[in-house]
DNA sequence: CAGGCGTGGAT
DNA sequence: TATCCAAGCCT
C-alpha cells in the first residue's frame, strides 16, 4: 500500500476518472461530461434534491423531486406557494421538519436574497434546513467550490481506506479530515459527488464490491480484511412501543373530519386524524360524543424511536360539527390520502379495507 | 450533545 | 419478524 498523503492528487484523480464512466444519471444531475465542458447544475435543483436525500433513499426521492420542479420550477415558485400546500406534497417522504425549513430557505432566498442563493459554504450554512453536509454539498456541487461533503458513504470510505476501528460518531472528526485531504481544487463537484457514488455502489455497507473499485490498492481495511466490519458504530438504544388511538370521522355527506398538527413535534405541519396521545398508557379522547365503532385490526408502524400499535375508531359526524381551529372539515372529492403522512394513510386503509 | 425526527427496502 | 440503514439537521 502506498502513503495516502503524498497520493492524494493521484487518488482523487483515479476516482474522477472511475466516475466519468460510472455516474449515476439521476434528474437533479448534470453529468461528468457537460460539467467539464461549463454547465453548472441549478443551484435551486441541487439544493431541492439535497435536502430531500437526507437520510433518504435516491429510489425515495426521485418521484418527488420530479414532482416538486414540475409544479414549482423555481426557488421563487416555492417560496409563493402555501404551507398546506408543500407540506401535502412532501407527504410520504418523512422528516417533516425538512419541508418546514425547505420553505422558510426558500421564502429567505426569494425574498432577501432576490431569489439567487448564496455561494459559498459559510452562507449556506446559516440558511434553515442547511447543515455541514449540506451546505459542502451546494457550495461544490453548484458553485464548484472545493468544499468536503462528509455523509454516511463519505464515513464509510474514509473509515475503510484508513482501517478505522473507532466508533461513529466520536471519529467523525477525523474522518472528516481525511475526506478533506483528498478533495481536489479541480472538479470538486464531481469529486463530491462521485466519492458518494463510490460509497453507495461499490463500498456498500454489506459485501463490498472491493474487487472492482478504483481505490482498491490504495485501502488498509481490503488490505487487512476488515472492510465489511467497518465503520463501527456505537450501539444504539431499543425503541420502545407505543400505543394510541386516531378518530376517522365522515358526515352524512361526505365530509372527513382532519386536524392540523402542531408545527413542533412527530408529524408536524402534517395533517392527520384526530387521535389520543400516543404514549405507553392510552387515555381515548374522542372528538366529540358518538358510537365509536373499532375497526376491526390495527395499524402498525415504526418511527425513529418507537414503534406504534395504533386503533381505528370510526364514527359518523354529526351535522353542524363545530370545529376547533387546527381542525378542517374536507370534502370526499377533495381527500386526498397521498396527502397524510404514512401512518395516518395507513389508518385510512385499514379503515377502508375492512 | 444525545435524542427527536419518517419511511421503505434489503437482509 | 427484527434490525439496519439511506446524500442529516436541530435543539
Amino acid at each position: 500500500m502506498r502513503d495516502l498523503n503524498s497520493n492524494s492528487a493521484a487518488m482523487s484523480g483515479d476516482l474522477l476518472a472511475w466516475y466519468d464512466v460510472h455516474a449515476r444519471g439521476m434528474p437533479w444531475r448534470v453529468g461528468p461530461a457537460e460539467c467539464t465542458a461549463g454547465n453548472r447544475p441549478d443551484p435551486y435543483k441541487v439544493w431541492l434534491s439535497e435536502v430531500m436525500l437526507q437520510q433518504t433513499t435516491v429510489a425515495a426521492v426521485r418521484d418527488y423531486f420530479l414532482r416538486f420542479t414540475s409544479r414549482w420550477p423555481t426557488v421563487s415558485d416555492l417560496a409563493a406557494a402555501a404551507d398546506a400546500e408543500v407540506m401535502a406534497e412532501w407527504a410520504g417522504l418523512g422528516y417533516y421538519a425538512r419541508a418546514r425549513n425547505l420553505l422558510k430557505c426558500a421564502r429567505l432566498v426569494a425574498v432577501g436574497f432576490g431569489g439567487a442563493f448564496p455561494d459559498n459554504y459559510d452562507d449556506l450554512l446559516k440558511l434553515p434546513g442547511i447543515g455541514p453536509y449540506t451546505a459542502a454539498a451546494i457550495a461544490s456541487i453548484a458553485f464548484n467550490r472545493p468544499e468536503t461533503v462528509l455523509d454516511g458513504n463519505v464515513e464509510r470510505v474514509m473509515a475503510r481506506l484508513h482501517d478505522i476501528h473507532e466508533p461513529l460518531p466520536g471519529v467523525k472528526p477525523v474522518l472528516k479530515a481525511h475526506a478533506a485531504e483528498l478533495t481536489p481544487s479541480l472538479r470538486p463537484g464531481d469529486y463530491a459527488q462521485a466519492v458518494m457514488d463510490l460509497g453507495a455502489t461499490i463500498c456498500t455497507p454489506r459485501n463490498p464490491a472491493c474487487g472492482i473499485c478504483p481505490w482498491r490498492e490504495h485501502c488498509a481495511a481490503q488490505n487487512a480484511g476488515t472492510a465489511a466490519e467497518l465503520p463501527k458504530k456505537t450501539p444504539k438504544k431499543p425503541k420502545p412501543t407505543r400505543s394510541g388511538i386516531v378518530y376517522l370521522a365522515k358526515s352524512a355527506d361526505g365530509t372527513w373530519l382532519l386536524e392540523r398538527r402542531p408545527d413542533k413535534g412527530l408529524l408536524g405541519g402534517m395533517l392527520g386524524w384526530p387521535g389520543s396521545e400516543w404514549s405507553d398508557a392510552p387515555c381515548p379522547n374522542p372528538p366529540f360524543e358518538a358510537d365509536w365503532q373499532e375497526t376491526e385490526g390495527e395499524v402498525r408502524h415504526t418511527f425513529t424511536h418507537f414503534h406504534l400499535m395504533l386503533r381505528v375508531m370510526t364514527a359518523e359526524l354529526p351535522a353542524g360539527f363545530n370545529q376547533n381551529a387546527a381542525q378542517e372539515l374536507i370534502p370526499s372529492r377533495d381527500f386526498r390520502p397521498s396527502s397524510l403522512p404514512t401512518v395516518m394513510r395507513k389508518a385510512f386503509e385499514l379503515f377502508q379495507g375492512r
